[in-house]
DNA sequence: TATATATATGAACACTTATTCTTATATATA
DNA sequence: TATATATAAGAATAAGTGTTCATATATATA
């Protein structure tokens, strides 16, 4: 999002807001205006329509750290980390959880997924398949240098990511109801503990295999 | 639903699909009665208003198979069955996600769930709590019989679960764009057998505990 | 068959919706 | 300072919304 003019990022927060506390359809013009605190005609000066509020969200889903879980870092720099970088990662959808900004990006997708098509790609492209392949090619290498248990790598990414993405829906869900979200909380790190142990090869195993 | 008459039938289902595919709030009076075919003042005749066709479709959520993944079986009297109980209940969400049916329900559970308090308890406590903590009772006795590695049940209970959940919506979201769901498919087997493999504890292992 | 009840219609209602005007006021540019 | 441009307000509009009403027609009951 480059260089908007205030009004035009504040209707944009307001719009994005309201979108996911109550979804697209439910949220009026006039309610967005309300929240920033002007007229809702003044809206049509910065968006042609309610719509293209809708659209330039859905564009800017990609720069946000949503779908980042690797930060631009090569898989095939970090296999070699082991444990640590599913941690890492792990730890990236709990911060997702909680910090507010990419809290509401989260509920608005899910919110929205079944309404908007473009919606569903990026879910499909950007959030879900673009990270599980990069975690496969961890996996892959990570096989190779007989960290872990060899299998389909793509299975296994799969079983590593679909847990935390359950677990980001849990503590979005029950933050909507003001629920306490420490149990859920705890989950992603004893997902990654739980996953790790059953994957890695300790010593004792990796000389069974050199026997 | 006891004892509707045809009409109310209708309704009810013309609105569960309406709701599933658009949302409550998108999906117009007008719709549903164009869909069953009368007048939209007639469905007065049969629902309060809007909201209670709403209401009823979320009372009868409770009655549906989208809950019962056990199918009312006690879980002391099914873990001896080891790996094929969790094939069993991997299959349930699998057919769930097939059946036209109870697919509608669970899209319409997505759709609503951030609209709707009462659909979110219903989630938590009917979808989500009940079943894991089936699931926990189930390993908690497998542990017991030395049929699988001993650690925190339930834990255990919400790595077995999620992934199943997060299948499940892949192949309705898939749908929704009439994309094939094959891939996605066979994700529920190959979650259960790389599950099962990497709790139970194998002839080999248990002679060591013995020694 | 006669009567009561349930269900259908079609028109109308009051309200909300997104959007568009015209007009006024800031803000930036010359 | 004068002028052009961007942004604000307020009123108005047309279309869409859920809901109600009086009335007609089936259907079941006596």
């Amino acid at each position: 999002m480059n260089k908007l003019s205030g009004t035009k990022k504040k209707i944009y927060e307001a719009a994005l807001k309201l979108f996911a506390q109550k979804g697209y359809k439910a949220t009026t013009v006039r309610e967005i205006a309300r929240a920033v605190g002007i007229q809702q005609s003044a809206i049509y000066n910065h968006f042609k329509n309610k719509e293209a509020i809708l659209d330039e969200i859905i564009d800017n889903l990609s720069n946000s750290h949503l779908i980042n879980l690797f930060e631009d870092k090569d898989p095939k720099d970090i296999y070699k980390k082991g444990k640590s970088i599913l941690k890492h990662i792990s730890n990236m959808f709990k911060l997702i959880s909680y910090d507010t900004k990419t809290d509401l990006l989260f509920r608005f997708m899910m919110q929205e997924l079944f309404n908007n098509e473009r919606l569903r790609i990026f879910y499909n492209e950007e959030f879900y398949q673009k990270n599980v392949k990069k975690l496969s090619i961890v996996f892959f290498m990570m096989m190779q240098e007989e960290m872990i248990a060899s299998m389909d790598p793509l299975v296994l990414a799969n079983e590593f990511f679909s847990p935390l993405f359950f677990y980001q829906l849990q503590i979005v869900r029950l933050k909507a109801d003001n629920k306490s979200t420490a149990v859920a909380a705890t989950l992603f790190e004893k997902h990654t503990d739980f996953f790790w142990d059953r994957i890695r090869i300790n010593n004792e195993r990796k000389e069974q295999l050199f026997n």
